[in-house]
RNA sequence: GCCGAUGUAGCUCAGAGGUAGAGCACUUCCUUGGUAAGGAAGAGGUCACGGGUUCAAUUCCCGUCAUCGGCUCCA
């Protein structure tokens, strides 16, 4: 007999080799219906796996994001065996599952896959699942799995055994497939009840560029039809909060084929908005000690080759124009930092400067690859909310706290409440990827870490992820379609000053060099207008929307008042619109509700002759009359309230 | 940049080897109205662009460009 202790605690002796499955069963028979798998001594483990020893377990099930991976995991295997059925001489790569699915890297040779295959695959895959066969775990030694593989032709799976010790190496075999697989797998094929692939994608073999293209399926699968279906509505949910529908739908901007791709034409609506971002930011920013400054379009290249921008990223960016006399050679700006450092050294600087804060909107430009443009989110030409903060060693972290403090600020105000917090550090295997020494780099990114855990945030550590001068503090927040992208950073840089041999004069009279903090609250205004698109759907904080009122005159006999009306609403900085269109009151309202518009202001003759208006409220419908005075004050108290 | 899909009116989309379609939006006229679509008429197209096959191509084939989904990249 065996002890087995449960997450609560609780400890039941069991025969030697029992299996969680049959644990659940001694349960319930309903939970036994449910185990997908199990964490044994917190190890991955088969629900069909015999325990051997003592053990703490905990059975994992749908509920379980763990349950989810084993069932997505496996059903990647199903979809493997359902393509080997189809398809000869399939060559597999790997087929993990992830957050919202599992995918497989194929090889299929000369045979293109598309979307119309899907539903061949998706049959098959139901056929093969409702056979329930047992997923079957196998030690094997490394011999014999290379020599497996070498029968199959697989050089992709060979490649993956290099890496593999003898003696960890298992293989899974549902009906006719096996896989080299780590597991675990679900008890049998059975438990996958509904199947649907969604995506058709190359991807390099082993994410390197210079290596094969195999073929990605995507695919997400369900213990219940219902719960397929449900996801596939939350899918079309997602979709009609897509930020480049919305942003057409209510005029925010547009891109032109004849302008160039990723170059956003911000279009009057749209340039409402983000000036009242601007604004917002700017306010918070005086308040905080930055200074406005303000640099031009292009630099010399001198400027980036000092920096290291051009080294760094000179060949894959947009090439240099020259002057046409002296043949002198401009960049197009990527990167507002060299420009802030050389304001820096205007005057020479003495401690009791510092900190020094300039802060731009500077609109920068970057080569992205035709492929990788995207929307707002991914753009050739787009404003940074930047800043450089020049401080003393030891006045980093308080400046780092505070600019925290502002991203935070800046994210509440937005009703930002899900986003992830990653430290991006220096990947050490990797060295030549960045500039300046292992003491500043150590010193830098001690303080980042430092910082962040002072302000109690939770924070995920990324190695790899740095800037090329300095580790950073990412701000990341998904979209509609639960894609992640960064917005704030905050980075800690000791080597640009080096470059530019920045200078202060200390209190010891002696010269001194500053640190840099660079950051940017928004990231950019493209992209975190984006995504605040997508996280609101359209439905902005009253302050922020580009028209908070519509007026809707029941005749053209009123539309004199309204203009009245309107202009009222003006001076007390609310801006909307007049619908004078000839059309009826129902129309006007509901054209109004689907452009989204916060306020409804229906007025006619009892509403002119009492100068008052009728207040609709978007979504929720008549909130009655009411003076022009007193709806200013609506509006004035939600603003607060935001 | 790579893999796959797509490209028809301002928008959303139908269509077929032989004269280009709908709804919405737009313009004009009628209607002057009270909380989610009033009526009529009109205008709007090199069917992304360039080649090829064909008596005939918007439709079939090739290329280019752009868009979409991924991959890679993202100072």
């Amino acid at each position: 007999m065996i002890d087995i202790t449960f997450p609560d605690g609780a400890v039941k002796s069991y025969e030697e080799n029992v299996t969680p499955l049959e644990v659940a069963n001694s349960i319930s028979e309903g939970l036994a219906r449910n185990v997908l798998g199990a964490k044994v001594n917190g190890e991955d483990w088969d629900a069909t796996r015999p325990i051997g020893a003592n053990a703490s377990i905990q059975l994992l099930t749908w509920s379980d994001d763990d349950g989810k991976s084993v069932m997505w995991h496996s059903s990647a295997h199903l979809m493997a065996e359902a393509l080997e059925s189809m398809f000869t001489g399939v060559k597999f790569g790997i087929g993990p599952p992830v957050e919202n699915g599992f995918y497989y890297d194929i090889d299929l040779g000369d045979k293109v896959l598309s979307t119309d295959d899907f539903g061949a695959i998706e049959k098959k895959m139901i056929e093969l699942a409702q056979q329930k066969n047992i997923y079957e775990r196998k030690e094997v030694s490394k011999d014999e799995a290379i020599e497996h593989y070498k029968e199959k032709g697989d050089e992709y799976k060979l490649e993956l055994l290099e890496s593999l010790n003898d003696g960890e190496i298992t293989f899974y075999t549902q009906g006719g497939f096996t896989d080299l697989c780590r597991g675990p797998h679900i008890p049998n094929t059975g438990f996958i009840k509904a199947v649907k692939l969604l995506k058709v994608a190359g991807a390099y073999w082993r994410g390197d560029e210079k290596r094969k293209q195999l073929t990605r399926i995507y695919g997400i699968s369900f213990p219940k039809q219902k719960e397929l279906n449900q996801y596939m509505d939350l899918l079309e949910e997602a979709k009609k909060r897509d930020h480049r529908k919305i942003g057409k739908e209510m005029e925010l901007f547009t891109f032109s084929q004849k302008v160039g791709i990723g170059l956003p034409l911000w279009l009057p609506r749209g340039t409402r908005m983000r000036e009242k971002l601007v604004n917002f930011l700017t306010k918070a920013q005086v308040e905080d000690g930055y200074e406005q400054v303000v640099s031009p379009h292009i630099g010399h290249k001198d400027l980036y080759v000092t920096s290291g921008h051009y080294n760094q990223y000179g060949e894959d960016s947009f090439q240099p124009i020259k002057t046409p006399v002296e043949g002198e050679e401009f960049l197009l700006k990527p990167m507002n930092c060299p420009h802030h450092c050389e304001m820096y050294k205007a005057k020479p600087k003495s401690y009791k400067d510092l900190p020094v804060r300039f802060a731009e909107f500077g609109t920068v430009y970057r080569y992205e690859k035709s492929g990788e443009v995207h929307g707002l989110t991914r753009v050739r030409g787009f404003t940074q909310d930047d800043a450089h903060l020049f401080c003393m060693p030891d006045q980093v972290k308080e400046e780092f706290i505070k600019v925290i403090d502002l991203t935070l600020m800046v994210l509440g105000k937005l009703k930002f409440e899900d986003f992830t917090v990653q430290v991006s550090l220096r990947d050490p295997e990797n060295k030549e990827k960045y500039i300046g020494s292992d003491e500043n780099w150590d010193k830098a990114e001690k303080q980042i870490i430092e910082a962040v855990q002072e302000t109690e945030l939770t924070y995920v550590v990324e190695i790899g992820e740095a800037a090329f001068y300095g580790p950073k503090l990412d701000f990341m927040v998904k979209d509609a379609l639960g894609r992640k992208w960064q917005l704030g950073t905050i980075q800690v840089d000791y080597n640009l000053p080096e470059r530019f041999e920045l200078e202060y004069t200390g209190s010891d009279n002696q010269k001194h060099r500053p640190v840099m903090i660079h950051r940017a609250p928004f990231g950019s205004l493209e992209r975190f207008i984006a995504v605040l698109i997508e996280h609101c759907g359209g439905n902005f904080p009253l302050w922020l929307t580009p028209d908070q009122f519509a007026i809707l005159p029941i005749s053209d006999k009123y539309n004199g008042y309204a203009e009245n009306v309107s202009k009222l609403l003006n001076n007390y900085d609310i801006c909307g619109f007049v619908d004078d269109r000839n059309e009826k009151t129902g129309r006007k309202i509901r054209d109004a509700e689907h452009k989204k518009v916060p306020f409804m202001l229906i007025v006619g003759e009892q509403e002119e002759s009492g100068s008052t208006v009728s207040v609709r409220k978007h979504g929720k419908g008549d909130l009655g009359v009411m003076s022009v005075e007193e709806f200013a004050d609506l509006v004035e108290k939600e603003i607060e309230d935001n």
